[in-house]
RNA sequence: GGUCCCAUCGUCCAGCGGUCUAGGACACCGCCCUUUCAAGGCGGCGACACGAGUUCGAACCUCGUUGGGACCGCCA
């Protein structure tokens, strides 16, 4: 006997950039689909005319690729259950509506077509991740006030309602697990009537836990960061936000926290999904970004963090990639995201910022003499290696009674602008003698 | 208001009746390293919401209470 191949599908509106909460759903989709080695279906759910427009589906597909996320078939991709445009399926669900309407199972207001609520229906719904829910057909959909509202599935405009929609492409497109967000389970007995009335088999259902914001509320615009590309403009790489958002519901197990896709995709289970709703947290993001971070190779973050440095104003191209890869490796784990990296790499690009942010005016001029002499020294040392330039400045400083502090820290100043960075000596010897020596005179330190 | 869902450190997870004086991670605090920390090392603080059951035994099962959330559109 064979498994039945598994189809998930992302069916995002196009009202809207790919936010948190909706590539929260993408990814647990896809990574069930590539866990399974079943198939990931990206449909477009573009019924609401007056709010769906083609740039945002084009935001969100290119939030999904930005994510990682590919999809084996949908409005661009192709596949044989198309189309993946919910618009472009319009006759499936007109011919599905006058089906109900000839079976007297719905009936017509105006030009809508209206779903008749079967009375006294006992249904359970078997969610993978929440268990069994009960619900009677009575309270699938109700007023306000309690009684039993009829399904609209054919508005006005001709076009279908989301709860109906979903049901025949769900159906019509193999659906075999649906897996959205918990805000959904409210509406699943609506749309289980309706694959009762159609006789249709129900798909596998697994609703993933909420994503709240600070506030413990549903994670919305006002919680700031909406969009995965304002994410990305932050400096947060696409492998942390990946990793991140499946730690929001899920584990991997034995302690392992920062994992690639590769990882994930073995090791996920939708089954070991939680339930309770998770809260976005920035600290732990910015954990989980900053080991991505310290993980990339030379290479890899040389050209990440090369757009950062050049919307701060400079011009990574007038260095050698090897001398740029080389401070970046010397930054180590410093920075949690590729903007706070390139902030405070900036002084191997160019001596600007330096000079912006540092006047040398909190140094007597006592203490600029005795520095001064030391300079003098590290300058025309015959070595420019950083070990030894250490040996140097301690043997300097021994022999003059002087704290090393008292030389490095101006050093450090005089060089980077900043009161922390990597040891002074390698950050010396990586910015070459020449820069230094040219730093050092801005400053009259040297000469 | 109605329906439904959820409930372990501040936050994210582990825990599936005994191995729990409850484990890890983030954050926080402290110490150490050191020329600096935004790097690295070490340590600390900190939770089973409450109340009844069931059981020899409950964080784990049941019920209730409380608290939180989602949904109640011809939006999706």
């Amino acid at each position: 006997m064979t498994m039945k191949d598994v189809r998930v599908r992302f069916a995002p509106s196009p009202t809207g950039a790919l936010h948190i909460g909706g590539a929260h759903t993408a990814l647990f989709n896809w990574l069930w689909a590539r866990h399974s080695g079943g198939r990931f279906i990206l449909r477009i759910e573009d019924t609401d005319l007056e709010r769906s427009t083609p740039e945002y589906e084009r935001t969100i597909l290119d939030g999904l690729k930005w994510m990682g996320l590919d999809w084996d078939e949908g409005p661009d991709a192709g596949g044989d259950w198309g189309p993946y445009r919910q618009s472009e399926r319009l006759d499936g669900y007109r011919r599905r509506a006058v089906e109900l309407l000839d079976r007297g199972l719905a009936y017509k207001d105006g030009d809508a077509v209206i779903f008749k609520v079967p009375l006294g229906v006992e249904m359970t719904l078997h969610d993978t991740i929440y268990g069994d829910i009960n619900i009677q057909s009575d309270r699938a959909s109700m007023n306000q006030d309690g009684s039993v509202k009829d399904i609209v599935i054919i508005k006005s405009d001709g076009m279908p309602t989301y709860n109906y929609a979903v049901v025949v492409d769900d159906h019509d497109m193999n659906i075999t697990c649906v897996i959205r967000g918990e805000d959904h389970i409210s509406n699943t007995p609506k749309q289980m009537l309706l694959y009762r009335a159609f006789g249709w088999e129900l798909p596998e259902f697994a609703h993933l836990p909420m994503i709240l914001g600070a506030d413990k509320k549903k994670l919305s615009k006002r919680h700031g960061a909406a969009s995965v590309f304002e994410f990305s403009d932050m400096g947060y790489l696409p492998d942390a936000i990946f990793n991140f958002l499946a730690l929001l519901g899920w584990t991997a197990g034995n302690d392992v926290e920062i994992f690639d896709r590769e990882l994930a995709t073995t090791l996920f289970d939708l089954a070991k999904v939680t339930k309770k709703p998770a809260v976005f947290d920035m600290d732990k993001l910015n954990f989980v970004n900053q080991e991505h971070l310290k993980r990339l190779g030379a290479a890899a973050r040389r050209e990440i963090i090369e757009p950062f440095w050049r919307s701060l104003g400079l011009s990574p191209e007038r260095r050698e990639k090897k001398y740029l890869e080389d401070a970046l490796s010397l930054m180590g784990g410093r920075g949690r995201t590729t903007k706070e990296l390139a902030e405070f790499s900036d002084y191997f690009v160019d001596f600007g910022p330096v000079k912006e942010r540092y006047d040398a005016s909190d140094i007597s001029s006592d203490r600029r003499l005795a520095i001064r002499g030391f300079l003098g020294e590290l300058l025309s040392s015959p070595e420019w290696e950083a070990a030894k330039m250490e040996e140097l400045a301690r043997r300097w400083c021994e022999t003059n009674k002087t704290p090393l502090k008292d030389i490095a820290m101006p050093l450090r100043l005089a060089l980077t602008g900043r009161k922390v960075s990597p040891g002074v000596f390698e950050v010396a010897a990586l910015l070459g003698r020449d820069e230094c020596r040219a730093r050092l005179t801005h400053y009259g330190f040297v000469g």
